[in-house]
DNA sequence: GTCTATAGACAGATAGAC
DNA sequence: GTCTATCTGTCTATAGAC
């Protein structure tokens, strides 16, 4: 495939992403991304089979996203505990966007939970992704005993105040719960004092 | 509106409760709810006027349900701190639907959370309900100080783990994060026992 | 006749797909 | 740009109760 294709391809890939986030899967037409990247509908056929399709491949992008993120802040942070407190923090430093549209990942997993199947599962990466690296830094941490436990609790502990945050259209439930998160992590180790 | 018409009407609105948990508002279309209740379509708008007016009506049902089941709670035990246990109770207790369609509130909030505007507020009220209620027993158990935010968060940890169950068809996450509420719950009036 | 309720055909818009 | 399917909503004809 020659450069141009790909940039085009990119662009379509990523004013989808975009939309998808903001209106949802369901509620954007080919039609819309065709008039927010403006090409002719007629054109998606050519890079993608299907609108499925578009979908696998936001969720590609994302995913690689996400690991590119989540290597960032081992690199900063040696310490499992900073590391986990820097993750809590995505809900603090993105709560206009989270108010408006949800967290990417759980509205997208909620939305194709009722129906889809391939791509269903193909969304659900990017939780695991997340449960696997925090459950690592958990283990690190206290020791493989409860790290997934752990993993789990924190990251349904963001996804709750993600969800109602946004239903409510009120950052306070993002506010108060990242700071009891914090809390929580940093009273698991005792001995030490976090400092940004 | 004599009897007749009111049982149909009736029949309308529970089939609709069914088939937008399961499926979603957005993806259960009228004809979809005609052939679930075996009535032709044009005859929808004899009892309601739009699309949306099915919907309010299946959320004055929910909430109508919802009080009734708070209030029946408030009847049966006396302690709040019991009441609460068994507010986090529904999690594990309706944890095959959640795992399968989710938390009717949760879903239904996030899917009209991108759009819609006279639905969004309304279905929002039952999550209004529920915060109050549980910010009333909070309130009692431990004065008014620290009620709305513990309500807060406890909501949050049950829609965070409803999210996450449906997403990856796994009940875990309810009974684990069930266990941690209560003994969260627990945890803070330390010289009482909890007893079924 | 009139009110309640039923029945289905039909219009206009829009979707995905090619 | 065209094709087909489907969606919401409308329109009219009709059946029975009082």
């Amino acid at each position: 495939m020659p450069r141009k294709g790909e940039i085009k391809r990119q662009q379509i890939v990523s004013t989808a992403n975009e939309l998808f986030y903001q209106r949802g899967f369901h509620q954007t037409s080919l039609a819309d991304i065709a008039d927010a990247c403006g090409i002719p509908k007629g054109n998606f056929y050519f890079y993608f089979k299907t609108r499925d399709d578009i979908l696998n491949a936001v969720v590609d992008g994302r995913e690689e996203r996400l690991k590119a993120r989540l290597e960032g802040w081992e690199k900063k942070y040696a310490d499992p505990l900073h590391r986990l407190v820097r993750m809590s923090e995505i809900i603090v430093r993105d709560w206009a966007e989270i108010v408006r549209f949800g967290c990417p990942m759980g509205t997208l997993a909620l939305e194709l939970s009722k129906q889809d199947d391939e791509p269903r599962q193909h969304a659900l990466g990017q939780f695991e992704l997340i449960v696997a690296w925090a459950q690592a830094q958990f283990a690190a941490l206290l020791g493989p005993r409860d790290a997934l436990t752990l993993a789990r609790q924190m990251l349904l502990r963001m996804q709750g105040a993600a969800v109602l945050a946004n239903a409510f259209s009120d950052e306070t439930w993002l506010f108060e719960e990242q700071r009891a998160i914090a809390a929580w992590l940093e009273a698991m180790v005792p001995d030490r004092t976090h400092k940004e």
